[in-house]
DNA sequence: TCGGCACAAACTGTCGACAGTCGGCAATCG
DNA sequence: CGATTGCCGACTGTCGACAGTTTGTGCCGA
C-alpha cells in the first residue's frame, strides 16, 4: 500500500527463493572449504540439513554446475569441482583474455571519474592488504578487477568475468594466504592504473599479462605444493 | 566382453535424462523461432505437451537461463530471452575479445595439421555457402570458429565461446538469411587462415576484428530493420 | 464513461513419495 | 584362495499434489 510498485522493477523486498538461498549457502560452504574437493553432495542430506525438500536443492545444484563449482555425474549425483593444474592454467589464461579486453575498453573511455573510482578501490585494497584477513584481501583484489569490468561498460563481458570469478575463488581456496607483501600488491595495482592513464595499449596489455601471470604462477605453485604434500 | 571398458570413460549406452532432452527440445524450438522472443514458457503446459512432470522442465529452464536463452522472473516464470541492440553489441564485443585470444593461441601453435583441419572446415563452409540452406551456412560458419577455439587448446576458453554461441545463435535467428555472397564468405575465412599462417599477431587481430565486426554490423542492421518494421 | 476493487483462474514454489539405478558386501562356486 | 553372482542399502530421477502469489476480468461506484 505505502509503496506502489513498478511491475517491471525489482521487488522492493526480495522474496528470496529457496533456490537462491541454497546457492548462497553452498557457494559459501565450498569456497570456505567446508566441503572437500570431489566430495559428493547428498541431495537428501542437504535438504534435511536445511529443513527443505530436495527440489530446490537440485535446482540450486544445477545452477552451481553451470558456474563451475559443482559437477554432476548422471545417476551419481553432484560433486564438488576439482581443478587440476591444466584446468587451473586454462582459467587464468581465459582471465588474461578477458582482462586485456576489459582494460582496453576502459582505456578508450578513461576519464577523471574512472580514475577516481579505481583510485579509491586501490586505496581500500591497500588498507586491507596491511591487515591479516586474507579472505578480505582476496575479495578487495577481485573487487578492483570487477570494477574494471564494470567500467568497461559491457554487461556481457562483466558476466563472463563473474562466471569465471567463481572458479577463480575456487582456485584461490587452494592457497590459504597470499605470499605477496602489502607493498607489492599495492604497487602492482597502482601500475595497472598508471598504464590505463598512459593511454598506451601495449603498456597496458603488458601490465595485465604480468599482473595475471603472477597470480596464476602463485596459485599453480601452491597447488603443486599441495599435490606434493598429499602424495608424499 | 569384447571391449574392456575404462571405468572413468563415458557409459556405452547413455541413459539420457529428461532434463537434457527438454534442454535440446527447447533450445531447438527457440533457435527455430517457434517461440517468440519474450514469450512466457508455461511449465505445466510444456510438461503436459511432452508428457512429463514439471520438475525436469524447471531444471531444464534453469540450465537454459544460465546459457542466456531464457530469463526467469521470480513468481512469474521463464521467458524467452530478448536482445536489444545494446545487448547484441555487447555479445559481439565479447566475441571479439574471445576470438582475438583464441586466434593468438592458435597462431603460437600453428602447424601443418592445424592448417589442414582449418582448410577442410573452410572447404565445407564454401560448399554449403553456395547452396540455399541458410541454417546450414550459419552452422558451418560457427563450426569453423568452434574449431579455432578447439585448436586453441584451452577447454575453459572453448566453453566460454560455447556459452556465448547460444546467444550468438539467438542473435542470428533475427536475420533469416545472410546478405553476404558465397564468395565474400569464403574470402573472409580464407583471409583468417592466411593471417594465422603469416604469424603476424597484428594482422591476425585486424582480420578477426574485421571479420566479427562485419557479422556484428550485419546483425545489428537487421535488428534495426526488424524493429523499424514492427514499430511502423 | 472511467477508475478502483474484489473475485477467480492460472501459474509458480515447494513438498512428500515411489520407482529405478548404482556401489559395496557377502555368500557361493571353481 | 580368487573370481563371480546375488542381495542390500543409499541415492537419484521423476511424479502428482497443495499452498501462496500473480494476473486478468468483471462489477460497482463516482
Amino acid at each position: 500500500m505505502a509503496n506502489p510498485r513498478d511491475p517491471s522493477a525489482a521487488p522492493f523486498v526480495v522474496q528470496r527463493n529457496l533456490v537462491d538461498q541454497v546457492v548462497d549457502y553452498l557457494t559459501e560452504a565450498i569456497l570456505a572449504s567446508r566441503f572437500a574437493p570431489g566430495e559428493q553432495l547428498s541431495e537428501a542430506g542437504l535438504a534435511a540439513e536445511l529443513g527443505i525438500s530436495r527440489a530446490p536443492v537440485r535446482e540450486a545444484a544445477r545452477l552451481m554446475e553451470s558456474r563451475g563449482l559443482l559437477v554432476s555425474r548422471p545417476r551419481r549425483g553432484f560433486f564438488v569441482r576439482t581443478l587440476d593444474v591444466a584446468e587451473l592454467s586454462d582459467v587464468f589464461d581465459l582471465r588474461i583474455g578477458l582482462e586485456r579486453h576489459a582494460f582496453e575498453r576502459v582505456m578508450t573511455r578513461f576519464d577523471a571519474d574512472t580514475e577516481q573510482r579505481l583510485h579509491r578501490q586501490i586505496s581500500r585494497l591497500c588498507e586491507v592488504a596491511a591487515g591479516d584477513d586474507e579472505g578480505l584481501k582476496i575479495e578487495e583484489d577481485l573487487a578492483f578487477h570487477r570494477l574494471v569490468f564494470e567500467l568497461a561498460d559491457n554487461a556481457r563481458l562483466a558476466r563472463a568475468f563473474d562466471d569465471l570469478s567463481f572458479e577463480l575463488r575456487l582456485c584461490i581456496t587452494l592457497i590459504t594466504r597470499t605470499h605477496e607483501t602489502p607493498e607489492s600488491i599495492a604497487a602492482s595495482h597502482w601500475r595497472l592504473l598508471e598504464a590505463l592513464k598512459s593511454g598506451d595499449p601495449q603498456r597496458c596489455r603488458d601490465e595485465v599479462d604480468y599482473h595475471i601471470g603472477v597470480a596464476r604462477d602463485s596459485v599453480i605453485e601452491r597447488l603443486a605444493e599441495h599435490a606434493g604434500v598429499s602424495r608424499g
